[in-house]
DNA sequence: TCTGTTATTATCACATTGATAATAACTAAA
DNA sequence: TTTAGTTATTATCAATGTGATAATAACAGA
């Protein structure tokens, strides 16, 4: 057998950027609502960072696979089990964590909105946006995050996972996780304006995604407008 | 102390997919080279996978950086400092070795012509491409290497390789690694079609690769033909 | 001067995209 | 019944990018 068995070798967890969508109805009578893109955090109460606001993970067990590892960290913490998580990169510094050699396997997380409303305080979810080259997180106009309050290196796992969100919704389908399975282009083209920060013309939108999405022959029935057409992710293709 | 680190836990071991540009002259007076994209292999003389073909690496220290693990066993086997890395991947599942579970940090590596000629007989240049929808490496007509060739899980990380590079050359500038500090259009679209496997318009293709590169007021000083102007990469934009 | 070779540019048809305008469908109020 | 207000959807034009093909340029040797 390999001596290699014989050494110290380095530690291993997870960190997920877990990202959602919230709805913000207005108050106001008929007017379109704020679509904004979300993460989950918690604040740790043990030191190191003690009360630095962190990704949900943990320590890679020996027989058990990363996604398994953070299904389950989810699962305790809020009780959701339907999660969409692609692998985003691996942390692997050598003075990420000051208690060991700790290795951060970080995952892209995305679930739709209903999916989202099932958790519990365990956790929080944060409204995350560049603000020019930073990124920038706040919970109902009462706390905001900028660098300095997030622990170990998570503001760079969360700032690599808005930019890959960024570019993947580009060019994949990854996007339709953020979404019930029927939607509205309207509700599609929110998202995707929340997940980049900028506006896109209406007509232009429907072109580009046009190869995407699937019309059903059921509509909306809110009040006050042209009622729009339901649509689902396309799946050939 | 967190309980944790008294438990067993994963082995972390590094493994790289290291591509470079093979330019076989033809014997034929006046005739263009053919160009193959090559990737650095060795065969295995220990259990378990004795004798497969398997890419370079090794296991991680508790001080160490992937990139210098890496570059630690490839200047072992092959005295070669020079390698533009990136990180591929991270390779978890449970039995990818049947010595331990171990996780494997895989990257993408990309060398000159003139770097990749400096290796010595420890390790194997193959020519690499797909055929179909699978992965074939050959060496001087002699050898071919096919999927149960391979240890490890190392066919789907050569897979998954080859597969970044042909996405990330139409976007990126990870192609010049491969090309020496000058060079001519031709020689950068035959890289560019090596890769891909495919050929282009040399009209087109100049269109296209025009805002990457910088031209120079050197020309090659070849025989029989016109004379060939040689480029940079640009460094801004 | 002509031929063979590689390098480079020009051109046309077509597709894609940004910007803007026009039209459609609904509710509520006048 | 008509009109205003709101959101949804389609049409159109100009500009830009792309695939395909042809034309031109520069060199060496016969």
């Amino acid at each position: 057998m390999d001596s290699i068995f014989n050494y110290e070798h380095p530690f291993v967890c997870t960190d997920a950027a877990i990202f959602t969508i919230n709805t913000q109805e207005s108050n106001s009578y008929r007017k379109l609502p704020d679509i904004n893109l979300e993460i989950l955090l918690y604040k740790r109460s043990t030191d190191p960072y003690h009360d630095k606001w962190c990704l949900p993970g943990g320590f890679l067990n020996n027989d058990e696979l990363p996604e398994d590892n953070i299904s389950r960290k989810i699962f305790e913490k809020a009780h959701v089990d339907q999660c969409y998580l692609e692998q985003l990169y691996t942390f692997c510094s050598l003075d990420r964590d000051p208690r060991a050699r700790v290795l951060s396997l970080s995952y892209l997380g995305l679930m739709n909105e209903a999916q989202s409303k099932k958790f519990t305080n365990e956790t929080t979810w944060f409204t995350v946006q560049f603000q020019n080259k930073d990124i920038i997180a706040f919970h109902n106009n009462e706390l905001t995050l900028t660098k300095q309050d997030f622990g170990f290196d998570h503001y760079h796992i969360i700032r690599m996972a808005l930019e890959r969100l960024q570019s993947k919704i580009l060019y994949s389908n990854i996007i339709f996780h953020l979404l019930p399975p029927e939607f509205t282009l309207t509700q599609l083209q929110n998202v995707y304006e929340a997940i980049l920060g900028k506006k896109d013309q209406a007509a232009n939108f429907r072109r580009k995604i046009n190869d995407l999405v699937q019309e059903t022959d059921k509509y909306t029935s809110d009040k006050g407008h042209r009622p729009a057409k339901l649509y689902t992710k396309k799946m050939e293709g």
